[in-house]
DNA sequence: AAGCAAGTCAACCGCGCTTCG
DNA sequence: GCGAAGCGCGGTTGACTTGCT
């Protein structure tokens, strides 16, 4: 369905009902006034607006525009661009689809994986967890995550919004393990508070790359593609730190600012947990293994915790072994380990 | 082949946050 | 400080597809 939309006239013209430009499709899109809720009316609501799947022509008018003009002030863009169709659509239609840097198609296993762990650090924060899938939109994500990846941490026996074992004891009931619970809750806060510096920061660098683009005015798709994957690029980078050097002189005022709060995020996020780390991941992954052995994680001895964690856990344990990669990979995710070159954090 | 159920995903809705006058 | 406008986000919807009986 990659390009569904591109051929969608095609395959609305198969459908009268759907056709765009027909009669039947045109009484669809205008709900009588007498129809409608009370309240605050939908964008749609004014003058008659379109709504409903974008033509392959509405596309192109929405896409020309962008490409000499600039994307932004989506209120007015509608008329100026010639679309009958309300800001908030057409701006959708541009994040959701038409943008140029979007990759399209099955997600990888890495995303998979990606996605899984950041939504354990951070839930249904699908903006936040776009930014480390910088191709991918928050929409396309929140769907794989709706109709492939939750179903999939179901049939595991994982609960797909705590990220736990179904059956698993509830940290709270356990004596010592709220700490572990509330430095895992500061850590995605941190987390939380960088992926919405980066995204910031990210932003504007893309109002910036078009807004220069228009300066610029006419130039090949093709160009626009490549230059906009270059600053992705620069700007991706899960483990983030970002190669900012590169792109340092396009940003200033506020952008500069942001910089900084991500840097002294990091540098705070640092020093604060990643000496809690080790404590946290041996405490979880021992009581998802089983046993007492939450209380022992924070002990001097690490080896013990390991050691016993397997050997008393009833008929849980078959269960928490299965997950066990699970888990690992989701601290291997978020572990500041030394030897690794980039840390996450 | 037909009917039904489940799955998929683009698009919509409405709330809340930010910006601006 | 306040209200309106603009925008972004997460949840939800519904048309369409796919798979099963």
């Amino acid at each position: 369905r990659g390009f569904i939309s591109f051929s969608c006239c095609l395959s609305f013209s198969n459908r009268s009902t759907y056709h765009p430009s027909s009669l039947i499709y045109a009484s669809l899109v205008n709900i009588p006034t007498t129809e409608r809720k009370m309240g605050r009316s939908p964008c749609w609501d004014k003058m008659g607006l379109k709504k409903g799947p974008w033509t392959s022509e509405e596309d192109q008018k929405l896409l020309a525009y962008i490409d000499e003009h600039g994307y932004g002030s989506w209120r007015s863009l509608p008329e100026k661009a010639g679309l009958h169709r309300c800001g908030k659509s057409c701006r959708l239609r541009w994040t959701n689809y038409l943008r140029p840097d979007i990759k399209r198609g099955k997600f990888n296993l890495q995303e998979e994986q990606t996605i899984i762990q950041l939504h354990a650090l951070l839930g249904n924060r699908w903006s936040a967890i776009a930014t480390h899938l910088p191709k991918r939109t928050d929409n396309e994500i929140k769907n794989y995550w709706n109709t492939h990846l939750k179903k999939r941490l179901v049939k595991m026996g994982i609960d797909p919004v705590t990220h736990k074992p179904k059956n698993a004891t509830p940290l709270s009931s356990l004596g010592g393990i709220s700490k572990n619970a509330a430095t895992l809750s500061h850590m995605a806060q941190w987390e939380s508070a960088r992926l919405e510096a980066e995204a910031r920061l990210a932003r504007e660098s893309k109002l910036l790359h078009y807004q220069t683009k228009v300066s610029s005015s006419h130039h090949d798709h093709l160009n626009i593609i490549s230059s906009d994957q270059q600053k992705q690029k620069q700007l991706e980078s899960p483990t983030s730190t970002v190669s900012f050097s590169e792109t340092k002189t396009e940003f200033v005022g506020s952008s500069s600012t942001c910089l900084n709060m991500i840097k002294e995020a990091e540098n705070d996020w640092i020093s604060s947990t990643i000496q809690e780390f080790e404590g946290v991941k041996e405490g979880l992954t021992g009581l998802l293994l089983g046993g007492d052995s939450i209380g022992r994680s924070f002990s001097a001895d690490k080896n013990e915790t390991a050691g016993e964690s397997s050997s008393g856990g009833g008929d849980c344990n078959n269960y928490y072994e299965d997950n066990k990669s699970y888990l690992d990979s989701i601290f291997s995710f978020v572990d500041p380990s030394p030897s690794d070159s980039t840390p996450m954090f």
